[in-house]
DNA sequence: GTTGACCTTTACGTTAACGGCAAGGTTGTG
DNA sequence: CACAACCTTGCCGTTAACGTAAAGGTCAAC
């Protein structure tokens, strides 16, 4: 039992995995599991977003777990919050903050000043998390939009297959008033 | 009673409002109110997300109040929503088929085409609530991520104001558990 | 130790979403 | 009618966010 097996699966290139090392994984394979190509993640690097990633002996960049997961988190404020790598670089600066805030923590005794620091950094958190509610309630506003104009389908739906003429058309245009409070969650 | 006053505000170009008329705006003073340039209402409109604007005699484009509700559709759908002008136009497309269903509608009289009809519509709708609520979620997910770590340093501030020592701290990472059950809606 | 898949940097190309300018036409007002 | 302030259609420029190709180096496996 020293070789054998798994290189049928991975091919001509792959890191040793060794005992319980802290797991290093090349672009491509991080990329390929976030759906990034290695050109993006090198643009992140680039316009720094993560930190310079850590190197193998021949200069190949090496991720390891956390790495990827601000990689997912970049991901997400991309596709899923739509913000551009500007406002997520942003965001990502009062993170980096976080964490020298995190070492600032460990390196003093004062109790005063770790106070200001961890009061520091809940103020950033809690700007990280307005930023985000903002775009929800937007989005939830357009949402409640569309579920009127749905309702509104739905029950001239029922008045056809009841058999009827439909309604006089209200025709509400622009409206602003919080339509289906009852029915909400009907759906699916 | 025939011109005067309103000429002081309204400086050298206003289309004149005759008495309960379709009331029509020029691109610049529509762009204005939804903080959109006439460079861009006008790529819109190249792009087929309006349809070709009504124009004056001299040829400068007129919009009515539904064109403007439109345009203010298409830039919450990029703004708020963050979607692509590419995607705003797969969901208008799916509106511009609502409309020519309501003409279809009317020019039929057949109860089961109209039931077609209205299905069809009912439909689309749906799909573009869909559409939002996705993002909706992944939005909320990432905000309920901020939320739990904004909890947890609420905490350790507590515990810091309490004289004592911080917690273990904990270290959760990559955490996918529902944080913050209890606490929601502590904020604000 | 050679191969083939992967990596590196460098640099130019591309697409989306407009910005900005030129050259000329239109409109309401004085 | 003259004027300022808008508008029109080109058309080229710009920024963001990568894509892509070139020229070469690395790495695990055979």
């Amino acid at each position: 039992m020293s070789h054998s097996a798994r290189s049928a699966l991975t091919g001509p290139a792959a890191p040793v995995p060794t005992e319980a090392e802290p797991r290093l994984r090349r672009i491509q394979d991080v990329g390929a599991e976030l759906g990034l190509t290695a050109r993006a993640i090198r643009y992140y690097e680039e316009l720094g977003l993560l930190a310079p990633a850590a190197r193998s002996e021949g200069a190949y960049r090496l991720y390891d777990a956390d790495d990827v997961e601000r990689l997912r988190f970049i991901k997400g404020l991309r596709d899923d919050a739509g913000f551009s790598l500007t406002e997520i670089g942003q965001l990502l600066e009062d993170e980096a903050m976080r964490a020298r805030n995190r070492d600032r923590f460990r390196t003093t005794e004062d109790p005063a000043e770790r106070r200001a620091i961890v009061t520091d950094t809940l103020g950033r958190v809690e700007r990280q998390i307005e930023s985000l509610r903002e775009k929800m309630a937007r989005l939830a506003g357009m949402v409640e939009e569309a579920e009127g104009r749905r309702d509104h389908l739905r029950l001239h739906l029922s008045e056809l297959d009841a058999g009827r003429e439909p309604a006089p058309h209200v025709h509400t245009r622009s409206g602003s008033r919080p339509v289906a409070a009852t029915l909400d969650e009907t759906g699916q």
